[in-house]
DNA sequence: CAATTTAGGTTGCGAATCACTACTTATAGA
DNA sequence: TCTATAAGTAGTGATTCGCAACCTAAATTG
């Protein structure tokens, strides 16, 4: 597992990422363009001057995000071997299991924001056949909302079954509306 | 559906966007904090001072990111009824459909960045068994990867059935490594 | 071989954003 | 009335960003 260095988090947050790893995840990933260059990398780019021509990023932000993206193990940096100039940037696992939340996000824009039916369809190759809208589901495969779902203890996991008696690890309830 | 101004984007950004929504939905999430606010106000936070004490954010860049999340149509904003000092931020439909996209990040991030297990773990209300991990999935159910997707013009989409041949259609192949 | 082009940066500067603190305004409660 | 609370606004310095120019090594061209 290629991790990142595990940045230092301010006071707060510290606190939050002890139990969550959403403030980990967007030390990097949430930074102004990161989702974008994987984008990018997603569709096939590799190459330094193909992202700054393609995104009409500034050079020193790319030269500073693509190096902090290879350095928290989401791209790796290859030198070329038929031309000694050219850095390959090429996706690692780390980087390619970013692929749902990206897909995720680029869904709720195609509902909410932009309108537009987001004409390249994404499909399965197999069959050519639109993707699902990503989506949370129970281990049988439900698909859940907001309502369905709580945060109980790890130690109180496995507990559960047959009891039907009110449990103490309830940590809190997802609720809005 | 309540849009938010369709905000202007650069001049290469613009061109993607016109058939990928992604920029768009980073114009307002891809900010600094406003996952961290989002996540708060699905753990049921609503006020200024509790995101404030929770995230430990600059009040004004708080005021800010509110405002703005309020002006895109993510939280809506309501003065309480009974304490007319206090001022409501709750999630809207839109806002509440970045649930699938926010805990796909923080899987992730449990994946490859804190390597804690996350101890309140996010569970099915009804079994209290964890969810699954956010994937891509087929019609009909199958669990996609990079290497499955391609995209193919919304015009090829019903063009398919029980042709064989190879489709002019297939714009890019999403594809990595 | 010299001159030019290409790839991937680095440097410097002004503009925008951020964090931190102090101040403000409206309401609630004693 | 006096104080506390909620939700901001304003001012100041530190970072980050966007833009353009410059730099270095390797490839290409003549």
């Amino acid at each position: 597992m290629t991790h990142g260095n595990p940045t230092k988090l301010r006071e707060p947050l510290a606190e939050i990422a002890a139990c969550c790893s959403l403030p980990q995840a967007l030390e990097t990933m949430g930074e102004r363009w990161s989702f974008m260059i994987l984008r990018a990398s997603f569709n096939g780019l590799h190459h330094f001057e193909e992202f700054l021509e393609e995104l009409g990023i500034a050079r020193n932000i790319l030269s500073n995000r693509l190096t902090r993206l290879v350095e928290s193990g989401i791209l790796k940096r290859a030198p070329c071997v038929d031309d000694r100039r050219k850095i390959e940037y090429r996706l690692t696992d780390k980087g390619l299991d970013l692929l749902p939340t990206m897909i995720a996000l680029r869904q709720w824009g195609e509902k909410w924001e932009s309108g537009v039916p987001s004409n390249p369809v994404l499909v399965d190759e197999r069959d050519r056949r639109p993707i699902q809208a990503i989506s949370i589901r129970a281990h049988d495969g439900r698909v859940l909302t907001h309502h369905d779902l709580c945060w109980i203890d790890i130690a109180d996991l496995n507990a559960g079954d047959g009891d039907d008696s009110d449990h103490d690890g309830v940590v809190k309830r997802i609720a809005s509306i």
